[in-house]
DNA sequence: CTGAAAGCGCTAACAT
DNA sequence: ATGTTAGCGCTTTCAG
């Protein structure tokens, strides 16, 4: 049906070894023989079948990333879009192919999708279930982990230093003059939560704060729960006058309760969000955060799998990317 | 090195032929031999390769779903996201696997990435140019257009109603009252960007209203132009009293733009945006809007191409989606 | 229901 | 520099 390398062969009078070769290594062709073949190929509309190529060389050069559904929809979320973003453009320098997919897709009712669909690695982003990488593991596929923490040490990761960011959050507010801070903790998996729950805690008891339980409140990562939470605890008479919000949706959600109850930001209410996310940009009044180096997140992780996949041992095995603060104007 | 048909099938003491019918075609093997092949396999830690089947095969399963570049980032454009994201839900139902890339990827310096990696079917988002559709067309790889408006009727296309959609908008304002309108067009595709300049004239013309052409604008569809041209506009002592803008992105700009000029939303202006995309409800006010049924488009794009792919004739080759107002604070 | 055998299109030794 | 050949792991007739 479609044309082969037999068939542009024919047209040129070289062998197939000859074609494939000013294919997979052009120099090592006389000049002339692959202007012939060139030409030839392009007549009959020729492409070179990778299905073929990566039957024989074992090798794909397609990588996934997979994103765990509580994230969900995926690729809408502000924090690893731009993730997946430059995971992308490392992926394509080297002529790899990323393939998206949440980790629901993965439990098909036949089975391992992405096994039979040979990845040469793989990304995990967020949590997974320890099962799914030994699946990958199993089958020698190199996996390299992103934001998660996983209790084995033999795995690859990058992760985000959560407690420092949360610590210069709240530590900011501090500086700000306010006493009473409050803390919507997004549900995030239990260590990212942990981490930053601990780093507000420990500012506060370094200043000499008490954290008022009535004011730490867990919710779901959405605007609708930010604004949901937010609402409420503005009701409270002695209500904090700042906010730490674990990322950046939590915290555009708080803002906009703020601004419906009549109040201002930053005058009566502070706030300060997480990720820096092109939400935190969005709003008005723009939102202070703690900037995360997301495009450093995706570039190393992408970086590492292809060490990996290219047998190099890698020497470092768990990058911590830093946190910085970006002041703005919700505080 | 990785465990193969025929380990599976050594172990079992069934044929190889057997084996793989256990896997495409269960039921057509006793109960008794799926059972120990099944066994074995598990044992073996044996995943069938999908390279070697799609060899038999000529069949990837796989579809690529090609961003045009001026939409980078792909995956953080708002509103292309959610399209992906409902294609991508189409084709993990169908047991296929979607690759994300820009139109720009495609131009590798030596060639034709997405043709070798042999895809089943292409979705092209936004603008294309009409030489790539063709190489696609030359391998007879099945081609679906969204958002697109090629000259050729022979394509499959997903579009919208801009017209339609930038009618209501403008009429939403009217019906409020405003007599000026201002316009901040997004410079996409020139046939996006003349269908919804039409509508806006159009409406204007009905109800005798002049279109000021300092007050028509046409800018990059980004926050920062948004917020700029606003700024800009907001100078002028006889400005418009309401403002439709050709995106929510752009919207979003002009709503931070008035507000830190110290005007009201919607009290001095008033703002549609197109698209209902996520921003439309981060910011406050919330914002009055065009909806489009993203979901729907990725999904009818997807259900195109796997017609096509199946060998199925499609009827109906050219979809239009059509637009709804959504009235939420900022009119 | 099961087995034998012929490829799918290409690459990578090994020859020439 | 070019040709020959033996597979890569699986599916799919065709027999039995």
């Amino acid at each position: 049906m479609a044309t082969t390398i037999i068939d542009v062969a024919k047209k040129c009078g070289y062998s197939k070894a000859t074609v494939a070769r000013a294919y997979s290594s052009p120099q090592s062709v006389s000049e002339r023989a692959r202007e012939k073949i060139y030409a030839a190929a392009k007549e009959l509309h020729y492409a070179p079948n990778a299905i073929a190529r990566a039957m024989v060389r074992q090798r794909t050069e397609n990588i996934a990333f997979i994103i765990h559904e509580k994230q969900y929809p995926a690729i809408l979320n502000p924090f690893y879009s731009p993730i997946l973003e430059a995971a992308m453009q490392e992926a394509t320098k080297r002529n790899y192919s990323i393939f998206i997919t949440t980790s629901q897709d993965m439990r098909l009712p036949n089975g391992e999708m992405y096994i039979e669909k040979n990845m040469d690695g793989v990304i995990f982003a967020g949590e997974v279930a320890g099962s799914s990488i030994q699946e990958f593991q199993k089958q020698n596929i190199p996996v390299v982990l992103l934001n998660n923490c996983p209790d084995a040490e033999e795995f690859l990761s990058v992760t985000i230093d959560h407690f420092h960011g949360a610590e210069i959050a709240v530590e900011h507010l501090c500086d700000r003059g306010h006493r009473r801070i409050g803390l919507l903790a997004g549900r995030f998996s239990p260590h990212v939560f942990e981490a930053r729950l601990q780093g507000y805690l420990s500012v506060l008891e370094r200043h000499g704060l008490s954290g008022d339980s009535r004011f730490i409140a867990d919710l779901d990562p959405t605007l609708e729960d930010g604004e949901r939470v937010m609402t409420a605890m503005l009701d409270q008479p002695d209500r904090p006058t700042a906010f730490f919000c674990t990322n950046d949706t939590i915290a555009a959600g708080a803002v906009k309760a703020v601004l419906r109850s009549g109040l201002r930001v930053p005058e009566d209410i502070a706030i300060v969000g997480f990720d820096d996310s092109y939400i935190s940009q969005v709003i008005e009044p723009e939102l202070t955060t703690i900037r995360v180096d997301t495009q450093a997140m995706g570039r190393l992780a992408a970086q590492k799998l292809f060490d990996m996949i290219d047998g190099k041992d890698v020497t470092e095995k768990h990058v911590e990317i830093p946190t910085e603060l970006i002041i703005r104007s919700t505080t």
